[in-house]
DNA sequence: TATGAATGAGTGTTCATTCAT
DNA sequence: CATGAATGAACACTCATTCAT
């Protein structure tokens, strides 16, 4: 019946709205989609409580929009760079190292993410959307290095892909989140070893 | 460790608590800690409201009585039985059943402690417990494996026991979970295959 | 998907209740439905404003019942006794008498439904299902009177009785909630000699 | 009476109030006042919100004014032209097309401004002034008919004024707010006759 | 003068917890 | 011990109104 106008197009406007986007991401990192307060939000992004409505419906559109960036931003820094030719191992490597850094990165907001999809269903559909994207992204690049005969040719892509991404993933989580104590580098190598071992692709290896 | 409140030593009042922790564990498995109603309990548990606070002095209380009860489980169910000599392969893999199973069989739950874990330290503590007991027990395989020569001594048994451990719970929560198809068969032979072959122990390996 | 349980049964309860229901009968009487505050309500009830939803599942709901049971009691206010045999005018006038009372007992009541059929359909409903009743009800009785040759039978007994039962219907409004002052006597009289004269049914006529 | 607020006399100015005027008419016909929002009245009249402010003071003087505007559109509109000279009946039959018109197109905010009186003493004067207008004339008109012999002189005038108006009002209400079928035809013809007849002044009827 | 972003008091509603019976 | 009515703090959201640009 009333029909409510869209947010506004000012630059103050987009300001604000910017602001409540990024205080959003903090407070729902920090704490569970429950405790966190729109006034909370509201406080951090030093703007009164009737503001965030002026931009977000909801509490839980504040939390879509959050979730929305934070997948995009996974999905962006998903895309390994150009294969390094002739050296699968780095290929693996600079996989690993990315799919480390944006799991770590949002590691929190994942699992609010996780925590959202048990209840509602268009939640849950952009989790699997972007679990879908790293599985096959995974998947791919074990197949090339199948077909390349770099890799043994009897794994399935995809249950591999799964599993090996589900290392790099969780661990991103027990480290971030759990504390287990590991610079980056020593990972980052530990993953990768027992990644190209797993698929029978190790250090040096190359195409006859 | 787990105090409880003090009136009902009945078999009446046994019996009532016992349905209110297993409805408990009902609604914590389908929803998210904030979304369980403790009259959604009651009525599973076909007690009245008031009846609860008999029992639980809190919603927390029973939630931390639920989770407990389920880390206890787990403990109980990582004990590998006595090694299968001669067969380090079957051992992996009998461990991996094993974990996959207890793992898949309180994926949800597990996943709400995570949730719980974030903002209160108690939890906290129970969960990083429960890993703590999980990480020495692969650990303490993989260095035997070492020590019997069957597995790459230069791998550092806590970290690989961290990511390979992590591969196969995370594993659990995508497979219950998030509904990756996948019988649990080819689950368990894959998760070894990748296991054994990232330690550098193959099918058929045996002590020289 | 959770189900709320019916209300309460017990004395207690029903009384509160009771109470509720009277609370908020009388404030709606005193202000427009969105002037009226739930808080109001339950202070003039005596009860805290979270017993509040123990009853009614929202302000609307509570709405609904009075607004039922002032519609109830005007069905059965309306419902004429046993007509007096062979004196049309008294019975006319009985009908007025009973009619301006159901009526003026309820005016502001019926006020605020109107309002609230307004903007929905189902208090609209309500609404009209009433006046359908007392429409017919006058319709009917004109019929009788026609029929039994006492009134000019070249009338529309719908529409006559729609416009003469209008009159006392807002009359009722006139003389309650804007202070047109009258006695009850002098009402009715008047009421009845103005609908007699236009059915063309007069004081003292008899059947032939 | 009507006190307007400083700012624009320019022709922009005129027409922007102008538009929020008939704006809020339109949107107070079809809600009621608290249904209605300032943001709706605005998006229909054209303008930002902000500007609302720069024409009125408040949502409850934009509603006064649209009120004040009604109001005299009614004063104006009962002014029943000269008396046809010698036919009382036509007379009668002018003056009740007038008066249902009158109210027939204005029905909703006369309702609206009803509601208003409930809770504000200055509404409740508008409303007053307005039935008082109605009444006396219809109570003038009466009093003609019967120096003139041409009605019951003993009919209390006002009184007769009071109900028989009332009825025209209340028809206009039931047939164009809640769908009573009928052509203005048959609705005017009909409430003559009932009027003519309740007074004792007849179709056809003329002076001795 | 017009704009539209910002404000914040106000209100309905939820639900864990308490308590009289 | 069980019941279920009562409680009230907590919170999301609305919307009339203000004000900087």
């Amino acid at each position: 019946m009333i029909v409510k106008s869209e947010p506004p197009i000012t630059g103050r406007g987009r300001r604000t709205r910017t602001a409540l986007v990024r205080a959003g991401r903090e407070a729902f990192e920090e704490h569970p989609y429950d405790n966190v307060r729109v006034d909370d939000v509201c406080t951090r992004a030093g703007v009164s409580h009737g503001t965030f409505y002026t931009y977000f419906g909801s509490k839980e559109a504040l939390f879509r929009e959050v979730a929305e960036a934070v997948v995009g931003e996974m999905f962006a820094a998903s895309v390994v760079g150009p294969a390094v030719p002739g050296d699968p191992y780095a290929r693996v490597e600079a996989a690993n190292r990315l799919y480390l850094r944006a799991w770590a990165g949002n590691s929190r907001l994942m699992r609010m993410l996780e925590q959202a999809a048990m209840d509602d269903e268009s939640f849950r559909g952009l989790l699997l959307e972007l679990r879908e994207m790293f599985v096959r992204r995974g998947a791919d690049g074990l197949r090339r290095l199948q077909e390349e005969g770099l890799a043994d040719p009897a794994l399935d892509p995809r249950l591999t892909a799964v599993m090996l991404g589900g290392m790099v993933e969780h661990f991103a989580h027990v480290w971030l989140d759990l504390g287990e104590s590991c610079d980056e580098k020593t990972a980052v190598d530990m993953l990768t070893t027992l990644w190209t071992r797993a698929i029978r692709l190790e250090e040096g290896q190359v195409p006859r």
